[in-house]
DNA sequence: ATTCATTGTTTGTATGTACAAACATTTGTT
DNA sequence: AACAAATGTTTGTACATACAAACAATGAAT
């Protein structure tokens, strides 16, 4: 009876799962990585900026002046990493950075203050399209249970 | 009274947020998944590979003569993703290929089979890891669901 | 006031990953 | 038997991200 509970357990396991690393956070937390930021991408295309271009758009808009490290904790990215974000998109003419002493000062341009409307719209229908395939309620859940792993394994 | 409720949901999203964008499954994701590499390529670490190479040759050994194909089923990882991993562990010595009409047999060396046992080592340290800091149970709960999720969501 | 430590930002360099196109082989159809 | 479609693999190219080191400005301590 214990060892067929058991069997049953792995029948159910090998089902589900693509593959035997199915068991491990790692693989997992990295499969559905891939599978949003391809949906995101999907979603931001409209807008001509891949996610995370649009993210990092979207949080200089709402805070215009905002400095590259703010940035990086609102999006959770090295420093480096924004750097090179804002370098691109200033070159593309939807940000512009201002250098105070040794800090720094993004701001959108025209073209970026015209683009973030149609950017909020477009992250609006990514969450509808996700919630649609898990549900809403348990998409939240999710989310919200990833959040809390985050802060816990910093 | 009901206002009040939604004010205290409020903080409480505040609190445990670092992100205004923690309501977003891409982004959640995605902070994770930066969470969880940084965390296996520390553990990996011993063995002289990152969390990827330590997967393939993994893989590998557990299946000598695999195809790139079924490795890429595997690892969720796109064939193309694929080849470069396995060039790179050729070029390191860990793996071999051999090309058989249009499919390809992938094996490990000696080398790479010597340091199987050291990378199941790891991973269980890996395992091990995330589970003290999230509890076993609730770390093995998160990972199913985010199984779950990934399968309806691709 | 000068030096030293700290902090915010940027570069150099490397890595993992993907898409689209090219190739090579096998299978199916007539 | 010849050609077309399908399949498995590899290349060319591009991108997001990170780490470590460099740089630049501020603040603190003697």
């Amino acid at each position: 009876m214990y060892v067929q509970t058991f069997v049953i357990y792995l029948l159910h396991q090998m089902e589900n799962c693509k593959s035997k690393y199915c068991g491990c956070l790692y693989y997992s937390a990295n499969a559905l990585a891939r599978i949003m930021t391809k949906m995101a991408d999907e979603e931001f295309a409209t807008t001509g900026l891949t996610s995370s271009y649009a993210f990092l758009l979207m949080t200089v808009c709402e805070k215009p002046g905002i400095q590259p490290k703010e940035i990086s904790h609102h999006m959770q990215l090295t420093p480096s990493t924004v750097t090179r974000l804002i370098e691109k998109m200033e070159y593309r003419g939807y940000l512009k950075r201002e250098h105070i002493g040794r800090t720094t000062a993004v701001y959108p341009t025209q073209l970026g203050e015209d683009l973030h409307p149609k950017i909020k719209e477009a992250w609006k229908k990514l969450y509808q399209r996700y919630s649609n395939i898990l549900g809403k309620t348990e998409g939240d859940k999710l989310t919200e249970l990833i959040n809390e792993a985050n802060e816990r394994l910093e």
